[in-house]
DNA sequence: TATGAATGAGCCTTCATTCAT
DNA sequence: AATGAATGAAGGCTCATTCAT
């Protein structure tokens, strides 16, 4: 076979492409390191050259995915002409966007299988880990706006929340159908509200799909 | 080497068992058929006279855990002269126990491990589909009683918090030490309490152990 | 493939004699657990069904050996009519007739390999720890029958002496070609007779070809 | 990453020690190339540009110790002063107190290790063949000045005396624990008094202890 | 009901070696 | 003289499952 040299880091991140795609796929169990470097067209030692073990590639891929969702969400975090509840409701409808567009799986995350237990629980702590700290800057924004009555602790309901959605819209987890999972995409919203005092309709997912339209 | 035989109800309880045992011990994956027809006594094809396969087996030992969970919880929320607070306080306070004693898991579950995500999936939905109900009712129960001021769902409710509860509590995934674990212990009480617009103080779960002693 | 099942014993006993077979062919690290099955013609989990590891096979084929070399010389060592020094000769004649129709080795051992040190050293150490006590035995013996004339301790004699044995005949080792190899044949009978204060003569390796024909 | 150029004989000398070092620690087979050269911090391709193999290393590194014993020891054997049998116990003096400082092995061997069969039957052969001649002028020596009363070939002599020296001392392939090696230390003293026919207690190891202090 | 020998596919990993730069 | 990315063969081992008895 042609030995094709190329840029450490380019290869590095073809692996962690064919392996994020595979693992989405086929499952962490189901797929094979032989598998991972058939899809990008190099030798199995090539592997093992990036990456000490599949489960090294495995944490790889959730890191990156963490750091690639905590990138496309920080502009919205940091926007500094945004109320909070705006904020929050511009993050949903952006995971939701990405999620009516084939990505299966609830925020940030595209590693979901039926079979992906594994990898889908490494990634959720680190979610809920990185992640959280984002929002509960976004709801002590809130609660000195006045928007968020509330005294609880931003940090711990930035979790609270979190976990739910995380796993409540799983729908690969729940096998929920599309009507199912509607229902819960809706209450949500309220739950989001009531926990934060917002006012009574701030996070109607229904009206923000109307806004997106 | 000894044939012994035995009522086939017996052994397929004796399997299940062991693999419950094992499962929670050891992980799915990490517990070989082997390893519980070893722990039993008996020889491999006898695990298969009595289960088609490893999977089976698996489904078997989380429906059994279901089911002797609800038969758990069934007279606490049965019980005709409790208020609905106090059912799901003394709910919360009998697994709580059961936690504080060694029992790994969240709600209902004792098959946790650092490494089980499969089974611990497998069982968050039939749990939720199975508990939900009966908290749903336990709310309903509130909601007419005047305890709990909410016009939310009352099965959608029950499922978003037995979500956030099972998960968010969960110290084997997020790995949670002492400390964080007690603070979130603390915490969900309250949201649970603003969920369902109970009083302030009603889930606080300090007060519950205090009572329990 | 058909399934021939077999008595475990007999099974044992065959992988037992493709892997000394085939570590004696291609050396321990030139056999493959793949080369042993396929010699026997079982499959590959049959292999560890029977050992735990290539390594146990290893012991396993070992221990065998140097049974089997125990069990051979055991009459010879344990028969009430010879004398010491008649003994040590048969057995030395009978190790060399074995080597002389072609198995490679030195004492006791089939397990010859140019590159088979592993296993080589393997044996060794068996070979010493287990033939050495016959040895002394005989010795001890000869001491009393006045044909040893020697104050040195039986035990160690016998293991000084059958380590130089095993080790300066290896020609695998030395790569002795066969004229040097006859010559150190020729003087161990002297080294031999002089630690044991034999009489002169007593051990002369040429003697004992001649009386065999 | 920097590149950094030396003198070649001197990057060789450097890529020997490692070799001789891990070999010595983790095996021959247990260390890679890749261990060699991130010891001495230079890469792959280097390595083979002074090797051609892995096992060209290990005849180098054998090499050079057999070389450096000789040198060693030659002043010894060479010094017109000294009587035969004081050359002899002053070279396993030598010997072992290169033993007690930790080296581990017998006769100018420090490539000992428990799983180095390999190794070290390659270095035997060479030990002896290339220790054997310089032995056998003492010995010659011996007989002339009369101190050694015996009529065998020195060089055969020669041989079997430093084969049983190397191996039976060999601690690691025995795996004598303290007790039982000090006893084979002074037993070989008698063994090789005997077969040099030097006077009773030329060579007793323990005088020679005693001397050295 | 029960045994346990037998199957066989498949997987992760290691590592000596090569070669374009 | 040196780099280090790339190769690829090979190998030990696990384990769910089957089946003759």
């Amino acid at each position: 076979m042609p030995r094709i040299v190329k840029d450490p880091e380019v290869r590095r991140q073809e692996l962690l492409d064919a392996a994020e795609k595979l693992f989405g796929t086929k499952g962490y169990a189901g797929t094979a390191v032989s598998d991972i470097v058939r899809e990008v067209g190099v030798s199995q030692g090539t592997f093992y050259y990036y990456f000490k073990s599949k489960d090294e590639i495995a944490d790889a891929v959730i890191d990156r995915a963490v750091e690639r969702g905590l990138a496309e969400f920080a502009p919205i975090a940091d926007d500094g002409g945004l109320s909070a509840d705006r904020k929050i409701l511009r993050i949903i409808a952006h995971d939701r966007r990405g999620f009516d567009h084939g990505r299966m799986g609830g925020l940030f995350s595209r590693i979901h299988h039926e079979e992906n237990a594994f990898l889908h629980q490494k990634l959720l702590a680190r979610v809920v880990r990185k992640f959280a700290p984002v929002f509960a800057r976004i709801i002590e924004q809130g609660k000195q706006e006045g928007c968020f009555r509330t005294d609880k602790d931003a940090a711990l309901a930035a979790e609270f929340l979190l976990t739910g959605y995380q796993f409540w819209l799983d729908a690969a987890l729940f096998r929920w159908n599309e009507e199912e999972l509607e229902a819960r995409l809706t209450a949500i919203g309220g739950f989001i509200e009531t926990i934060l005092g917002a006012e009574p309709g701030a996070f109607d997912l229904k009206r923000i799909k109307e806004r997106e339209n």
